[in-house]
DNA sequence: GTGGTCTAGACCACC
DNA sequence: GTGGTCTAGACCACG
């Protein structure tokens, strides 16, 4: 498991860590039911502190993504047992930052078919 | 000019202004060349202080969005203007964002042609 | 006589007017005894306050380059005519503002050789 | 690290910092990996607003001077990591502020020998 | 009138 | 501990 790090940058170093997380999963990096490296472990690769991994393993289980067991560690849940929950709440979300990145795009000089194209793409690495 | 800004809530007040003001140049809400409120006025209405408001306006300005005439406050830019300036990076950034959304995206249960129709309506939501 | 002026930007109208026409003197444009337009007729070229021009004139005249006659305008001053004038002043300013220069250039990668040709051109296109 | 503040006087101090940096880093005062002054520290050090210094400091980020990372605080860049971005427009503002600095000193009675030994003696003060 | 700057003091998230 | 954010109120240069 190799996360890309941005230790400058706006984005706290637990968020990036959730999100990477949350991409491996999707692309399909790490299945459901595996496990996730230990907080140990995961801290000591990226050279950072335990607590700061450990918050987005909480982060990552609060949202569902994964569950944590005190002999097995982390484990990745499956999709199904996700869909359904908070379903509305996210749709809003995802919807939010859709129009905000479409509208960027097209300021940028994005036409409709580049900005579907690049969305279609990047759906496309996550099937397996 | 009224913004759906959450006072509380994780994302800078200024960052949430800066997101506003770029959906509403992409819907077309304010068009090239136009004024946008001054900071103080937009201050008001939001009962906030007026250099929250002047960051947002510089974060736009440096991000080429907005320009700050002296004599007319500040004024939208046309999109033409903002093609090419470092087209890479911004490219970048988007792709790496719509890989997180669709990472997460498929874990919550949508299909790809779900994503790509809310891809699209995103858009579609933009200025013809 | 025309002046390239920025609307927006950070530095003031009234200072890039005084700094073209610095420029303008040093390549020749207008030569020492010669007429600078008025300030109505340059207000009104570059669509701006009367007022802003006439703070630029105030400067340039109040720095020593050209003098003001009720009957004739303004006029350009000869070289001589400022020499020796805040000599020491001077000299610090440009030494301090050489110094970020070549600061910043280094930075940027410039060496040495390349930062002199810079200058050595800058100041050819002064030559008559 | 101390710097030479003009606390009157037209410039900005967080723009008079910004400069005193980055002459600092072309000089070697302060290397490349190395830390600058927490913002606290230097503002007591200044007698001014912590917010003056984080403005300088978010001026020298965007600029990509330094680097401000979370668990370090601020850290100079590699000068290499500088290079091409942006460059074409960097030379244009250069030659443009040459450009006014020789015509001024021509104006003030320096010749050309004069004015290329005041460029090169700058350069020559920063790191080898 | 505008935006830009600064202060003094505060709270927060991050690590 | 750090930098980031925000406030309330103020002053200034610009045009």
């Amino acid at each position: 498991m190799i996360l890309k790090i941005d230790m400058s940058g706006a984005i706290p170093i637990y968020v990036q860590i959730r999100n990477e997380i949350v991409k491996g999963i999707g692309k399909g990096d790490v299945s459901a039911g595996e496990n996730l490296p230990t907080v140990r472990q995961l801290a000591s690769e990226l050279g950072i502190n335990t607590m700061t991994v450990s918050k987005a393993y909480q982060l990552l289980k609060s949202e569902g993504f994964i569950e944590t067991d005190r002999r097995k560690g982390a484990v990745v849940k499956g999709t199904h047992e996700l869909k359904g929950s908070l379903e509305g709440l996210y749709r809003e979300k995802l919807e939010g930052e859709l129009e905000l990145l479409s509208a960027e795009a097209k300021l940028r000089g994005l036409d409709k078919q580049e900005f579907i194209d690049l969305c279609a793409s990047a759906f496309a690495g996550m099937e397996v």
